[in-house]
Formats: structure tokens, C-alpha cells, sequence
RNA sequence: GGCGACGUAGCCAAGUGGUAAGGCAGGGCUCUGCAAAAGCCCCAUUCGGCAGUUCAAAUCUGCCCGUCGCCUCCA
């Protein structure tokens, strides 16, 4: 079966078509820095990532860009707030961003266009729209004339009737209608801007940028592209507005041919928000959790769907993960750790792909992996090694060093001789300042203790190593330590 | 109010007409000085509710209830 992907645009899973044989161009609407990225963030560039991966593990050459809105009315407050120009800001929070993509395992985009770096074809498009009548002028701004449009609304399933009903929107008094978004601000006192001859400085407003870059990169001859993805948030009105500025100009619509949406991530049953009280700063997730595990999380769940994160469900991804590690560890070791071999079109890797191609199931995909790795071993270690392997890395779960070293040695925690110390107060660990070395002095002590079969003593020192973050586990080969917390 | 998604065990979740995957948690056993880890086993007669279609429904239809999202910045 062929690749099925459900487009938002048809509201039905369609058949997955290039435009142009073997190669795929993709848009992902990526992040706008004027604050910290959060799991939700996460969970969508990482499904693009992983779509990503699997049409160039299916042959095709794939480009891929995700843009940065790097001008937007909340880093111009932020900037403003703290007192630095709002490039700092922006440029910290994507720092940050990218560092979390990089541990995530999230590959980087072919392309990344910052939206200040394309003003000249901002201008361009903007007044293109002006001299077709898609847009106007304003006392504070150019804006679209989204009445002038016939196809808006078809995306996300609205028509304008009833938007104006809504009656949400601010009545703004310089624009002609409600519904009409700004495509450039003119410039207000202290407000970053650049030139606009001859309608005045000012900054791009948001939606203008992709569909000018967009059009820069991937779609020169206005005759539209693949994929074009984002969170299903962006869905309306950021990718209405997309369409309404593009298609007017294209020679041949639409701007995309499907359009992928992955679904939001809540938390506690919310979208997480600074106000609600539920955010959580994606790094710091990171530092908390496997960020393999977090992958294996998401891969769990359908990507178009709601999903709810909860700490019980993250605790069961990392215990999937690391009973995943100890099947492929013991694989590793059956196969003499022999790899390099390639293995192609094993029945694991069709079953994979049949998933895959069912609108990237990924529950289905990864059932597949994990039974591969659990069941017992009938064959040759290496070919399902090998398999396994590919299997994962296309999954975005690539097996390193971790997957064959156990325990995980994490570092020790910093004041371990001092609150082994206090936790067991007896001399023969006075003066040991080393974490490493209070830490052995333990382990013999209660080794000794447990020759001479004084388990009190012994079960003693393994509470107050517990208390201390490290965990001692007893079998037949001897004591093993590893490091909890 | 409009549009949409979802409601499957304590938690997360797969499954879209053929009689309920999996993980976590929980319980039992084996192993162990004990504990942990590991292994084995158990854990939804039932899929929000009520009707209906069908030989057959978690899956299709209708109504109702509930939750969430979008409609304003948002992945």
C-alpha cells in the first residue's frame, strides 16, 4: 500500500503523491523565539522529523524548510521589558530551541530562513496584493482584504459569515473589515522597523513571512509544493491567511498540496499556558527525562491526535525504553556485536513501512520494533541486529553508547561524601572529601559487612546510599551500584 | 454562539463491522539473607449513555451527556 497521509485540506486521508518524481519539498511553520519552547513544541517538530526521515527512507530526496519568526509583537515587549533590543531576545530562545532539538535527536532543517532576512520579498508580495486588490492601506498598516478572496475559509472549515459572528475580533478601527489581518505595521516610536517605499517603515506582520518564503525557497514558479506542516493551532487562522496571500499571486494553486497538521499536546487536560499554571520550559523537561523516552512517548500516540501528557505515562515510556535497550543490548551481544552488515526488506521492515504508510502510524511501527526485539532469537542474531538498527534510527530512537553500557553511570551527585557522611556518621569516613572515593569506602564497608553476614549493618549502609541517590542492587556476580538522582 | 476533535481498565494508549494490543501502576509466584532488578502468571464479558441498522457494533446511524481545542498570540 501506498503512503496515505490525512490532508487537512480535503479533511480525508489521501493517497501521498510527489509533485515532481523522487523528490518531496517540504514547509514547516517553525518557531516563533519570543518565549521558551515547551513539550508541545517538542512533540510537533519532532513528528516532522520523523516524516521526514521516513520519506528519504523511502527513496525520495527530501527539502526541508522550517522557518523562524523572528519579529513578532511579543519579543518587541519582551525586549522592551527587560531592556535589551529584541534580537537578543529572539536569539537566546532559539539557542535554547535548538539545543533542545539537538537532544532530541530532531534533525536540522535544510533550511531555516529567518523572517528579517526576507524583507525585500515581504515588500515584493505585499505589493503584488496591493495591485491585484487583496490588500489596502491603512492609517497603521497594509492590510488583506480578506472579502476579496473567494477560497478562504476552505482549510479550516469556516466561512466568513460566520467568523464575522464570532465577533471575537477586535474592531479595529483603521481596517476596512474585521477579519482583515495586517500584512505590514507601520512603524510606532521604538519599534524595530525597515523601509517600505512608498508606504512607510514598518515591520511585516505574522503570515506574510511564509508565504513569502515559502515562495523564495521552494516555490519560485508559484506552482505550489508538497507538505507544508504545522501545529494544529496554526491551522486557523495563521495557514488561512498563508493560502490568502500566496494563492492570489501563484500561477497555479494551491500553495500545497496537502497540508499536515500535528495534533496539540495537553497538560492536566490543558493546553499548557504560563497563565494556567501548567508550563514547563522544554529544556528543563530535558534534563528531567530520556529524551529518547520522551520520542517513544510520542511515537505511542497518533500525531494528529489530542494527546495528554501525564508523569505516569512519561514513567511508562522510560521503562518501554529500557527494557527496549536491554532486548537490543542482549541482541548485541548475540551477534557478537557484529554490525555494518545491511539487511533489506526483512518482513520486519515491511511490517514497519505498512504502518508507516497508514498516515505514519507510528503505535503500529513501534508494537512492531518492540516485539522484534523481545522475541526470541530463531535466526541470525546479525541480519536482525542489523534490521533492528535501521529500524530504530528511521524511528528517530538511534541505539548509542547507552543502549550497550549498563547500568547508565550518571555522574555522581556533587556533595555525596558529605551527606554519606552525615548519613552514616561513622569515622572511618572522616576527611574523605572525594564522591568517588566515600562512595567505594561504603561499598566495601557494607561488602564486609556482608561477608560476615551482618545484614543489619548491611541493609543499614544500602538505606543511606538510597538516601544519598545511589542505588545498590545485590546478585549472584556481586553488588552493582547506579546513580538515581 | 460557530467549527472541530475526543470519550476504551487507576494512568497513558492501540484497535474503525467478526467478538477488547501494549506499557505503567496493582496483585501472586520464582529467584534472593532481605530488598531491588529480572523472569513467569493474573488484572476490561466490555469500549461515556440511550435507541437503531446488522447474523455480528468499541467500530455504522441518530439523539443525549461530558472533556478539550480553534474562532485573539499560539507547535
Amino acid at each position: 500500500m501506498p503512503l496515505q497521509l490525512y490532508n487537512t485540506r480535503t479533511r480525508r486521508a489521501e493517497r501521498f503523491q510527489p509533485r515532481r518524481e523522487g523528490q518531496i519539498s517540504i514547509y514547516v511553520c517553525g518557531l516563533t523565539p519570543s518565549a521558551q519552547a515547551h513539550l508541545g513544541h517538542a512533540r510537533s517538530f519532532l513528528f516532522f522529523d520523523l516524516l521526514r526521515r521516513y520519506l528519504a527512507f523511502s527513496g525520495y530526496r527530501v527539502t526541508y524548510v522550517q522557518n523562524v519568526t523572528d519579529i513578532d509583537d511579543r519579543s518587541i515587549e519582551a525586549a522592551h521589558r527587560l531592556g535589551v533590543s529584541w534580537r537578543e531576545i529572539v536569539a537566546g530562545y532559539y539557542a535554547e530551541f535548538k539545543r533542545s532539538m539537538a537532544r532530541l535527536g530532531v534533525r536540522e532543517p535544510d533550511q531555516e530562513p529567518y523572517a528579517t532576512d526576507f524583507i525585500p520579498q515581504i515588500r515584493e508580495t505585499i505589493s503584488a496584493l496591493i495591485e491585484r486588490g487583496y490588500a489596502y492601506v491603512a492609517s497603521d498598516g497594509i492590510y488583506y482584504r480578506v472579502g476579496k478572496f473567494a477560497g478562504y475559509g476552505l482549510l479550516s472549515n469556516r466561512n466568513i459569515a460566520e467568523l464575522e459572528a464570532g465577533a471575537r475580533i477586535e474592531i479595529d478601527e483603521a481596517k476596512e473589515e474585521a477579519l482583515d489581518f495586517a500584512l505590514w505595521k507601520f512603524a510606532k516610536p521604538g519599534e524595530p522597523h525597515w523601509p517600505f517605499e512608498p508606504y512607510g517603515d514598518g515591520r511585516p506582520g505574522w503570515h506574510i513571512e511564509c508565504s513569502a518564503m515559502s515562495h523564495a525557497l521552494l516555490d519560485p514558479e508559484g506552482t505550489g509544493f508538497d507538505i507544508h506542516g504545522g501545529g494544529a493551532d496554526l491551522i486557523f487562522p495563521h495557514h488561512e491567511n498563508e493560502i490568502a496571500q500566496s494563492e492570489p499571486l501563484m500561477a497555479r494553486p494551491p500553495m500545497a498540496n496537502f497540508w499536515l497538521h500535528g495534533g496539540l499536546l495537553l497538560f492536566d487536560n490543558r493546553k499548557m499556558s504560563k497563565s494556567l499554571g501548567n508550563f514547563e520550559p522544554l529544556s528543563d523537561v530535558l534534563d528531567r527525562h530520556d529524551p529518547q523516552a520522551i520520542r517513544l512517548l510520542f511515537l505511542r500516540t497518533g500525531y494528529g491526535k489530542v494527546m495528554n501528557f501525564t508523569e505516569e505515562a512519561m514513567a511508562g515510556a522510560v521503562a518501554t525504553l529500557e527494557r527496549l535497550r536491554r532486548d537490543y543490548r542482549a541482541l548485541h551481544a548475540a551477534a557478537s556485536g557484529a554490525d555494518g552488515r545491511v539487511t533489506e526488506g526483512g518482513a520486519l521492515t515491511a511490517r514497519v513501512v505498512e504502518a508507516l504508510d497508514d498516515d505514519m502510524n507510528t503505535a503500529a511501527a513501534l508494537r512492531e520494533v518492540l516485539a522484534a526485539a523481545s522475541a526470541p532469537l530463531d535466526g541470525d542474531a546479525r541480519e536482525r541486529l542489523s534490521e533492528l538498527r535501521t529500524l530504530l534510527s528511521l524511528l528517530g530512537l538511534e541505539p548509542d553508547e547507552r543502549w550497550l553500557a549498563a547500568p547508565v553511570e550518571r555522574p555522581l551527585p556533587e556533595d555525596l561524601a558529605r551527606a554519606l557522611r552525615h548519613e552514616i556518621g561513622e569515622p572511618w569516613l572522616d576527611g574523605v572529601e572525594d564522591a568517588r572515593a566515600a562512595l567505594d569506602r561504603v561499598i566495601n564497608e557494607r561488602l564486609a559487612a556482608r561477608a560476615n553476614k551482618d545484614w543489619s549493618r548491611s541493609d543499614r549502609l544500602r538505606d543511606a546510599l538510597a538516601r544519598c541517590g545511589i542505588d545498590i542492587k545485590d546478585g549472584k556476580e556481586g553488588s552493582t551500584w547506579s546513580v538515581v538522582r
